[in-house]
RNA sequence: GCGGUUGUAGCUCAGUUGGUAGAGCCCCGGAUUGUGAUUCCGGUUGUCGCGGGUUCAAGCCCCGUCAAUCGCC
């Protein structure tokens, strides 16, 4: 496969297999993407993250311009060879993070000028400047620089959003173009629909972005702080007007209930800060449902945290010796369970990928559904 | 033996001119959705060393006493 196809393996309703080749190997979809913000899946290795599953993971734009700045990354060898990790990398623009620093930012035509949450230095962000920044890091996925509407926002700020985002991603393709035949790289970018809450705005946000051709498409403005059934009741609505033979990124998403449901919807490729975020304060995806492992409950529990988790931390240590290391501020409590929650993602992703192609999807949505309906 | 200092939540300590007690940590519970996250929110806990006295009212003032600690004989 070239790079930047994606082939579309097997459709069980909306659900999709797929595979998506690129510069730094394959990706087989449905997929759940581990965050590493700051070239780092915060407290796990490459070797852990291949361990369990991993086969692309973020970084982010807006942080390491800031720290180390792409200028170093790209003297060091690149993103995949500074932070050693071989496989595909998305990186996202720093649109989301101009977004959630909204009282500093100033928008433009132009980009947008804001000031850091590091030393308040003033920055400055466009089109062209993100893609120079992920061009330099070396990315396989290079995400559009878009203006993420805040929730909640009103119809002219959604417009406005959609309207930028739309200008700026040709900007993005152009300068992306540019770049490519100057270094070579075969980065792929993907454009970021936005259009607020609104199924006529989403659409037409939808129909913008995708009459601009590229190798995969995004859901973004998800995840901003709606009631989560919003989103719930607009992407299976709006996903499948999305290119069939491109895939699909819903940014941000999410629990494992949204997974499963979008996946259903027509989606391919999730990120989500949750898994890892809510390990590191004591929270533990299980075949049993979320458990909170600082509870008394578990204070001589000497079985598993999950008794059919495959990972390292199941298979070796009690919920009670991992309640003593959340309690203790033990790093290595962070690390056990962000090694199993990432298992726990990418073994419910690896499934639904597995039963689309057996064609028993909606056999395994609905026991899985049932299953967490209890969270 | 004499003199000083200190006794308040499990721990470390605040507590104004007297108005029936607070913080941090700990403990218990919850949140977390393109990471500003080792974060955030909520909750439980008291013979204020003990016994008297003054006062409408004492953690606070007075007397006694016990304990810890420092210094001096």
């Amino acid at each position: 496969m070239r790079v930047g196809q994606f082939e579309l393996q097997k459709k069980v309703g909306q659900a999709r297999a797929g595979k998506l080749q690129t510069a730094h190997g394959l990706v087989e979809t449905p997929i759940f993407m581990p965050v590493g913000t700051k070239a780092t899946v915060k407290s796990l290795t490459p070797l852990e993250l291949e361990t369990l599953g991993a086969q692309i993971i973020l970084g982010n734009t807006y942080h390491l311009h800031l720290r180390p700045g792409e200028k170093l990354i790209r003297e060091m060898g690149g993103l995949h060879k500074f932070m050693n990790w071989s496989k595909p990398i998305l990186t996202d623009s720093g649109g989301f993070q101009v977004f959630s620093l909204s009282s500093l930012r100033k928008i433009s035509e132009e980009g947008v000028e804001f000031r850091n949450h590091l030393d308040g230095a003033k920055c400055f962000l466009s089109p062209e400047k993100s893609m120079q920044i992920q061009m330099d890091l070396g990315s396989d996925i290079v995400m559009a620089f878009d203006d993420c509407a805040e929730f909640p926002a009103s119809p002219q700020r959604v417009k406005d959003s959609m309207a930028i985002t739309v200008k700026w991603l040709k900007r993005c393709k152009e300068e992306i173009d540019r770049l490519q035949q100057k270094t070579l790289q075969e980065s792929l970018l993907f454009g970021i629909v936005q259009g607020g809450l609104h199924y006529e705005t989403r659409m037409q946000s939808l129909e913008e972005i995708t009459s601009i051709e590229l190798p995969g498409y995004a859901l973004g403005g998800f995840s901003v702080g709606e009631p989560i059934v919003e989103m719930h009741k607009l992407v299976p609505r709006v996903a499948p007007h999305l290119p069939q033979e491109k895939p699909r990124y819903l940014m941000g998403v999410g629990t494992p209930l949204d997974l499963i449901l979008m996946i259903d919807a027509g989606i391919d490729m999730f990120d989500c800060v949750l898994p890892t975020r809510v390990a590191r304060n004591g929270t533990l995806y299980t075949s049993q449902g979320k458990i909170n492992i600082k509870r008394e409950e578990y204070r001589m529990d000497s079985d598993p945290v999950d008794p059919e988790c495959d990972c390292y931390t199941c298979k070796n240590f009690s919920k009670a010796y991992i309640r003593h290391l959340y309690l203790q501020g033990e790093i290595l409590g962070s690390r056990l369970n962000s090694l199993h929650n990432l298992t726990y993602y990418l073994r419910l992703t690896g499934q639904a990928r597995s039963h689309i192609l057996a064609g028993t999807w909606e056999k395994f949505r609905d026991q899985t559904l049932t299953q967490l309906a209890q969270d």
